[in-house]
DNA sequence: CCCTGATTCGC
DNA sequence: GCGAATCAGG
């Protein structure tokens, strides 16, 4: 792509109008970021307030950097008050907030009105208008996972009167809790407190033990 | 790591 | 003149 006059201007438009290197680049096409740079400093239109934060040379006067080799052209400092100081990039990226703008119904000008690739009519940087405030508000998960789980006590519903006694296999879809309210004083209910706390046998007299929790190897 | 603009330098 | 590579900063 060449550096056509219009192409020129759309660049030098958007560039005064705030929009970002990429933005330029991506407007153009067939361009880069870095292009868009490298010919709008050709063209001259350099240092526009950009993101970069600008280093206010305060009270101490060390400048290792800004010494000056120039005698001529002293840096005019930060001054926001003249135009192209686009303070808020938050709500409206696009948007050039300069001034000259928003209800500026232009006399005359047929308003260049270009078509891009997709069909769509593209902008000039001072026709932006952010139209569509973002805010797509939504929940990705809702607040039941799912209905299988729902009535089944899960990891999330343990607490101090709720009987931990597992049921099922760790991993598996329906492993829950068993949920019953607690035997007091202990970690699971009734039931399972029989389960849990097995009075010791006399030796020979032992039967096989029953299910542990977990229940020890698979058994597939 | 993303972004920004600035600068350099081989083409 | 061009722009990728690089730099410097947020």
């Amino acid at each position: 792509m060449s550096w056509t006059d219009e192409r020129i201007e759309k660049l030098t438009k958007m560039w005064e109008s705030g929009s970002t290197a990429s933005q330029i680049a991506e407007e153009l096409g067939g361009v880069s970021r870095n292009a868009v740079i490298g010919k709008a400093h050709r063209l001259g239109l350099k240092a526009r307030p950009s993101p970069v934060k600008e280093k206010p040379a305060k009270a101490k006067p060390a400048a290792p950097k800004a010494a000056a080799p120039k005698p001529a052209a002293p840096k005019p400092a930060a001054a926001p008050a003249p135009r192209p100081a686009p303070a808020a990039p938050a709500a409206a990226r696009p948007a050039a907030p300069a001034q000259p703008q928003q209800p500026a119904p232009q006399s005359n000008q047929p308003r260049i009105v270009s078509v891009g690739p997709g069909g769509f009519l593209r902008q000039g940087p001072g026709d932006q208008q952010p139209p569509i405030p973002p805010a797509p508000p939504r929940r990705l998960v809702p607040a039941k996972p799912s209905p299988e789980i729902a009535d089944k006590t899960s990891l999330l519903d343990l607490s101090d009167r709720i009987c931990r006694w597992p049921m099922g296999h760790p991993g598996e879809p329906d492993f829950h809790f068993c949920g019953e309210k607690v035997n007091p004083g202990f970690p699971y209910c009734v039931e399972h407190c029989g389960r849990a706390y097995q009075a010791q046998l006399p030796r020979g007299a032992r039967r096989p033990p029953p299910p542990l929790p977990f229940g020890g190897p698979r058994v597939r």
